[in-house]
DNA sequence: AATAAAAATGTAATCATTACAATTTTTATT
DNA sequence: AATAAAAATTGTAATGATTACATTTTTATT
């Protein structure tokens, strides 16, 4: 199940994947991978920025953008465009789609399966990536503007 | 089908539509809704703009944007988010799909059903928009790359 | 410890988009 | 046709995300 996988084991297993890739497992990186495997809510590199420089003041942004370009670059991490100017990154790579609601803002993951869609239509055509996702506004969201509306009118 | 509507029948029901919204068919809107019409290999704002500023210099790029809003709000025209950072514009709204070469940089339009997918996990959920795309290579570009091949190898 | 390679940093630049005040055009009313 | 109000358009400056790049720091190897 998406999203169900403990962190430890995501985060040693890309761990792995670096170093095959002989790229250095320095504290800064493992950082970054960290954050993203601890905030599954498809985070910003701001967000990560943020989030990190509690812990770590003297991480840069660029070091940042370095590193989610590294793991994006060996498919570790995925990007997602929902909204218009404004990355999102993504470590679950599994075969899913989302939902961005845009009254609250969250990302939802939705189970669905991509791998299947259009096949026929893009037979001659090398797909590396599929992306499917969904705007409109959340369950929660919409239960609350309801019981404002109770409230209001 | 999708992109086989004649520009003219796309391009009249749109100005119904805006009269029908209040909204006055200025010139300037309707240079760049007959853009759009024409050209309708998703452009982003500026390639709207470049093509637009030899007939008419004095078109502003704020106009471009605001005209681009407002076609939005009243769902004349969809945004397209496969890129970071770069924002397209379909006039094209009828269900459907895109395909991202990575190569030429072409999106190419990919028949698909999409108002079907995801029904149940979202069921509580309001969904106004499905966005489905596809990155890879195209056809067209994995040809020419093993022309290319023979010829260096 | 010396050296070379890799990683990380801060600053400045870039690029798309937006904010906004000023100007021009259009529309409705007289 | 004159006029006032509303709408549209403009140019400039600001914003915000991302990238470029030169410099500094860290790491691995001898």
């Amino acid at each position: 199940m998406i999203g169900c996988d403990p962190m430890n084991s995501r985060y040693s297993r890309a761990t792995q994947q670096l170093k095959k890739h002989n790229i250095r497992l320095s504290n800064r990186r493992l950082k970054v991978l960290e954050c993203l495997c601890n905030k599954l809510d498809h985070p910003t590199a701001d967000q990560i920025f943020v989030n990190l420089h509690k812990e770590v003041p003297s991480l840069s942004k660029t070091t940042i953008y370095n590193t989610l370009h590294t793991l994006v670059e060996i498919g570790l991490v995925r990007t997602l465009n929902i909204e218009a100017n404004k990355t999102r990154y993504d470590i679950i790579t599994e075969d899913h789609g989302h939902f961005g609601c845009q009254t609250c803002g969250r990302i939802f993951n939705v189970n669905i399966e991509l791998e299947s869609l259009a096949k026929g239509e893009l037979s001659g055509f090398n797909i590396w990536e599929r992306n499917l996702y969904f705007k409109g506004i959340c369950q929660k969201c919409l239960l609350n503007k309801n019981k404002n509306r109770e409230v209001v009118y």
